[in-house]
DNA sequence: TGAAATGTTGGGGCG
DNA sequence: ACGCCCCAACATTTC
């Protein structure tokens, strides 16, 4: 009888998972695992709020599992000792896996791969539309701006459209009682990923977890919001973006799903001005993957090496204040509370705090990063390395100035009468809308009747010193 | 996926 | 009726 091990990790789902689908064609039985490695270097491990997700969805897949008659078994450790004593105890014969694309999972899975040569170990595409070695420019090397990445991404997915068509779930599972022993029952709460504290459960209060959930979340995307998303997606107010990240993240959903169920045999270049502007946010995590594969010190080191010099600042005290939301600036704290609270942020939001964080306050974007790696449920290092090196200015921007946001401006502009402001920094419940997003420029009276804090610093004059910063290393 | 400085226009107040 | 000034509103330029 021959036994295959699916190794689950980016890819918590039935649908759409190429590894599984190819097990249960070539073999009699199915052996699921998944395994949490506690050794991951500090930027690929997942920070907790990712974990708690984690806990979620392992959850979800195991009674999906289950219901397919099959089981899912969890261990923590080595992943390649961990596998060879599985192979022993149930008798594998083949290994399927879909592939992971940051350089540290590379780098381990490669050696796995050899190691268990004598499996034939097969690998598939499922994170991604196009892997990152497969869209270069035609000399051979990678985009590094995103909208020529974006017009031969596109095209190449439009101009083979049956190789991106989703897999469906397999039909069955094929399990036996040998299998299900090697499921202890408390095998996903001896992972050990949900911290015996309180926040966890009131952050998921906020989301439902798994493969089931996500299909819903895009449906609800797809049918209420996608229509006005170039505009409603800057609202913060709104739930008018996709809120599909974490999903993505842990793969309970893929990019060909999100993409098959969009354009509904559509070409992307006959979408419609919304729903582009929607493909556009899924290849932007394509593009991220592409910049980290090709530059993989990115989530430490700057694309543009200029900035190895930027003077930033050390700021224990500040760096505190903008994580607990207490800067003194309503949409940045009403972002980070957000953050916080819920494990996620709204986009336009992301951008605001991330140029306060490193463009008025000075502190390097690696501190930012790793806050938000640890806070977010859809903490992924590509996206988020690509984001804050966005924001820095030292990442992929096309832009030819010194971007620096105001988020005043901001703030009156994409939450003009207040209402996300006021959600999460409820000390500004009753404040007017002209003041909500500056209460400093309230009455001295006015202001000490508030129990909110004074700014941290004074936009316009840090605003200066990150310009004085950036021209002394531009050269 | 920006902001601030600078330039232009047009309506209203006023002598 | 007219010119002048002020300034808001909008447009353009610059980093």
């Amino acid at each position: 009888m021959s036994t295959a091990i699916v190794w689950f990790r980016q890819d918590l789902r039935l649908a759409d998972n190429p590894a599984l689908q190819a097990a249960c064609e070539q073999c009699e039985r199915i052996v699921p695992v998944f395994i949490d490695d506690p050794r991951d270097s500090t930027v690929a491990r997942i920070g907790a709020a990712s974990r708690v997700w984690l806990h979620h969805s392992l959850v979800s897949l195991g009674n999906s599992l289950e219901q397919a008659g099959s089981a899912l078994i969890c261990r923590q450790g080595d992943p390649l000792e961990i596998l060879e004593a599985l192979i022993d105890e149930c008798g594998a014969t083949r290994i399927f896996w879909n592939r992971c694309q940051d350089p540290v999972t590379i780098a381990r899975d490669k050696l796995i791969k050899t190691s268990l040569a004598a499996l034939e170990p097969k690998t598939f595409n499922a994170l991604l539309i196009h892997e990152p070695w497969t869209v270069l420019k035609k000399d051979g090397t990678p985009y590094k701006v995103y909208t020529p990445y974006w017009r031969v991404a596109s095209a190449a997915y439009d101009g083979d459209r049956d190789r991106h068509q989703p897999l469906p779930a397999p039909a069955s599972i094929p399990s036996d009682a040998v299998c299900r022993k090697l499921r202890g029952a408390s095998d996903i709460e001896g992972l050990g990923l949900l911290p015996d504290k309180s926040w966890p459960a009131s952050m998921m209060s906020h989301w439902s977890v798994g493969e089931q959930a996500a299909t819903t979340q895009l449906e609800h995307f797809l049918g209420k919001h996608v229509e006005r998303y170039a505009d409603g997606r800057n609202l913060p107010a709104e739930s008018a973006t996709s809120r599909l990240s974490p999903y993505l993240h842990h793969g309970e959903i893929s990019p060909r799903q999100i993409l098959a169920r969009l354009t509904r045999g559509r070409e992307l270049s006959a979408l419609g001005d919304d729903e582009t502007v929607y493909a556009k946010e899924v290849f932007w995590r394509e593009f991220g993957y592409s910049l980290l594969f090709h530059f993989p010190d990115m989530p430490t080191k700057p694309l543009d090496r200029r900035f190895s010099n930027f003077p930033w600042k050390k700021g224990q005290k500040a760096l505190q204040a903008w994580q607990q939301g207490r800067t003194g600036v309503p949409i940045v704290d009403a972002g980070m509370r957000e953050l916080y609270a819920t494990g996620w942020m709204h986009n336009r939001v992301r951008m605001i705090v991330a140029s306060y964080l490193v463009k008025n306050l000075l502190l390097h974007w690696r501190q930012g990063e790793a806050w938000f790696r640890d806070c977010l449920v859809d903490a992924d290092v590509a996206s988020n390395v690509m984001g804050w090196q966005w924001t820095a200015g030292c990442g992929a921007d096309a832009a030819p100035f010194f971007r620096v946001f105001n988020p005043v401006l901001q703030g009156e502009r994409f939450d003009r009468q207040g209402a996300y402001v006021r959600q999460w920094v409820p000390e500004l419940a009753d404040v007017d809308d002209r003041h909500v997003h500056q209460p400093w420029s309230l009455s001295a009276a006015a202001r000490a009747a508030l129990d909110y804090p004074e700014p941290l610093v004074d936009l316009k004059i840090s605003r200066q010193q990150a310009l004085d910063a950036f021209a002394e290393i531009r050269g």
